[in-house]
Formats: C-alpha cells, sequence, structure tokens
DNA sequence: CGCGGTAACAAACATTTGTTTATTAGCAAG
DNA sequence: CTTGCTAATAAACAAATGTTTGTTACCGCG
C-alpha cells in the first residue's frame, strides 16, 4: 500500500509548501499554525518538510521578503511616473488592490505576521515596509506643493489613513466577488483622495 | 525568602492578570503568548494564575467581548442621534479613535485576536463585530438618502475603506503622540469623508 | 538487473504548551 | 493561640511544539 499520494505535487514541493503554508499562515497566524498542520495540509509527514525547507521560520520569511517585494514591486514605478499626483496616488491604490487580490492569505502575511520573524530578520522587514509607505507619502506631498491637495489637514494622517484603509483590504476582499481588483481600486480612491483635494 | 513580590498587585489580582495578558496579547499575539509569560510579567507563577481566572481562553473571551463592547457604547448613541448624518459620522470616527487611543493594546486584540476564540465563543464575537460595522453602513446610507453623499460610488467599498482606516489606528496611534484622540479623529473625518460628499 | 540518490517514512528528540495537584505560607477572626 | 480561608508555591501532568535521526521505498541511468 503506503499510497503516497502526491495530492496536489504536480510543481516543485517547494512552491507546494510555501503555498499551504502561506495558506495557513494567513488564516490561522504563524503561531497558530504547526509545522504538522503544514504537512497535513500538503500531504506528507512532518519531517519530510525538511527535505524541502530549512525552518518554519524561513517559511515566514521568504512569504514576507517576497510579500513586500511584490507591493513594491507594483507600486514604486509608479511614484515618480509623469502624471499628475493625483493620478499616480490612483494608481498606486489599484496596483496596491490587485497585489491583495492576486492573494490576500499572502497579503495577511505580509501585514500581519511579519512580526513574528526572528530578531535577525526583523529590522530588514521594517524597514521594506517603511519604504513602501514612503512612496505614499512622497507623491503626497509632491500634491501638496503642487498646490493640487489640501495642506490644511496633516498629510501624516492622512497617509495613515490611506494605508490603513488599504492595509486592511485583505480582510474583506473577495477574489470572486462582483467586483475586480482594479474596479475596487478605482473606487477606493474614490473614497480616499476626495476628501484630499484643495 | 520566597519574597512574595507583589510586584504591582495593587488593585484586584484578575484585573492585574487581565492589563498584563492585554498587553502580550496585544503586541506578541495569543498564540505567542504563553501562561509563563503572563505569570512571569505579574510576578507568580503559572499555576497561581488559575487561582484568578479560569482559563486562557477566558482571558481572550473577556478582552473581546469587553472591548467589542467599549467600541459599541461609545459609538451606538451616535447613530440615532438628531444631527446631520455627516456630523454624526464624524462624531463617531472620533469616538472611534478615542476607544483606540484609551489602549491601543485591546484594540488590537478586538481587532486581530478574536480569530483565536473557540468555536463556541466565536460566533456572537463575530456578530457583534458585524453590529458594530451596521452602524456605519446605517448612518451613511441616511446619508445617502439625504442626497448629502455621493450616490454613484459603491457604498460598500467606501463603508469598508472608513472602516479599514479606523481598524488600523491601533498599529501606528501613540497616546504620547503630538496630537489627541480627538484631534486625531476629526483629521481623520477630514480625510474619510471628503471623499463622499455629494 | 543493479546502483545511487532523492525523498518519503516511522520514530524519537528535547522543549514548551496549558493546566492540575498536593502542600505550605499569611493573615483575619474567634 | 488556634482555626480556617485565601492565595501562593513546587512539582508534575499529558499533549503539542519544531526538528533530527536512521531506515526504507522509489526511479532514472549504467
Amino acid at each position: 500500500m503506503a499510497v503516497t499520494q502526491k495530492v496536489d505535487m504536480d510543481g516543485k514541493p517547494r512552491v507546494v509548501i510555501m503555498n499551504v503554508a502561506m495558506h495557513l499562515f494567513g488564516k490561522q497566524g504563524f503561531n497558530g499554525t504547526s509545522m504538522r498542520d503544514i504537512a497535513n495540509a500538503v500531504g506528507l509527514l512532518p519531517g519530510s518538510l525538511y527535505a524541502h525547507i530549512e525552518s518554519k521560520e524561513a517559511l515566514l520569511l521568504e512569504m514576507v521578503t517576497d510579500g513586500i517585494g511584490r507591493f513594491l514591486a507594483a507600486v514604486e514605478p509608479h511614484v515618480a511616473c509623469s502624471v499628475s499626483p493625483l493620478d499616480r496616488l490612483r494608481q498606486m491604490i489599484i496596483a496596491h488592490v490587485e497585489v491583495v487580490a492576486d492573494n490576500p492569505e499572502r497579503s495577511q502575511v505580509v501585514f500581519h505576521q511579519w512580526r513574528f520573524l526572528s530578531p535577525e530578520h526583523l529590522p530588514e522587514a521594517i524597514e521594506r515596509r517603511r519604504r513602501y509607505e514612503t512612496c505614499f507619502v512622497e507623491v503626497i506631498e509632491e500634491g501638496v506643493k503642487a498646490g493640487l491637495i489640501k495642506s490644511d489637514l496633516n498629510h501624516r494622517i492622512a497617509v495613515l489613513s490611506l494605508l490603513g484603509a488599504m492595509n486592511w483590504t485583505p480582510e474583506w476582499f473577495s477574489p470572486d466577488g462582483r467586483l475586480g481588483a482594479a474596479q475596487v481600486g478605482d473606487l477606493m480612491a474614490d473614497t480616499l483622495l476626495g476628501g484630499i483635494l484643495s
């Protein structure tokens, strides 16, 4: 017997494990997910995972690093774009929602589980998150200088509100909902940018 | 010897334990916090906690239940208030931020750790969260009917953006920052409500 | 066939987990 | 002082944790 279920072992095993772990980390959290949970979901015994990965934290590290990377890759190109700051912001919001929509669970990990990285890897994750937020700060400040955005409200609060709304999207966005990512992003931009116009 | 350190046992022990646990759950998460962590921080041995509490989950349950209760108590009175829907929304946002400011760590537990309630207590927590969100939906819809709020943008997205921005506040709000809770709430209202005006 | 290497297995490892037990100190009231 | 109660301690519990070990099945290549 020994059925050797290669259940969904179509791709490279490491990728399969990463995807399964991403799903579980996103849903149950890093500390709420055991290696046995992962092994179980992937159709392996716990020890067998270590033929493909180095440690539990290595999984988290790759998820977070690569995850933030996707947001940066999607948003940063718009920062120095040649269109108006407001249009840039709108495009950045849409890009952000599209990354969330591509995999809401990964986004949950990126936004909530980075805390559980070891002290060794934590600082870099924090730094990259800060770099992401800076993208939005820069464009907003440029909009203020161009006279397109009110300067009488605290920019910091505006940015934090904007980012808060965006970072919360993985909590409710459903890839099989009626609205697609780009439409959701566009509507969010309507809501979020309307209040900062001058 | 047996120093019997009553470190900060000024109040009723159960309250002290709750506060310490709240701090730890908020910072490290429910699953990232052990009973030994709590005992350690409170100046007791692990087993001694059980003279005052029933279980680890009982701590979480009380935190979440009581926590949502504070948000409801602060916001619900404004829902059926007699002023304009927009002013109501503004007051609700301010009230929300004030509850967050009162104890950001508790808010983190309310917004992120409720998932780890046992299946027995989970449904009620979800229901109360839903009830909270409904407050905002109602007032916005009333604003639309009154012609004060644009009806051409998807209300659902507007509400989710609003709530997302608000639920994210415990992530960055500092009680000893330059701006007080009411001022932050007011500025957030400027940002978030500006975009939905008709 | 036989050989070699990859990746699975079964089993155990040392810790850590939440919680319980039996015992002892502290202290107010009789 | 003694009695009784509260709340602490020390120690242990079973279960779960991340990870390592030795061994066995598989599979392409000679």
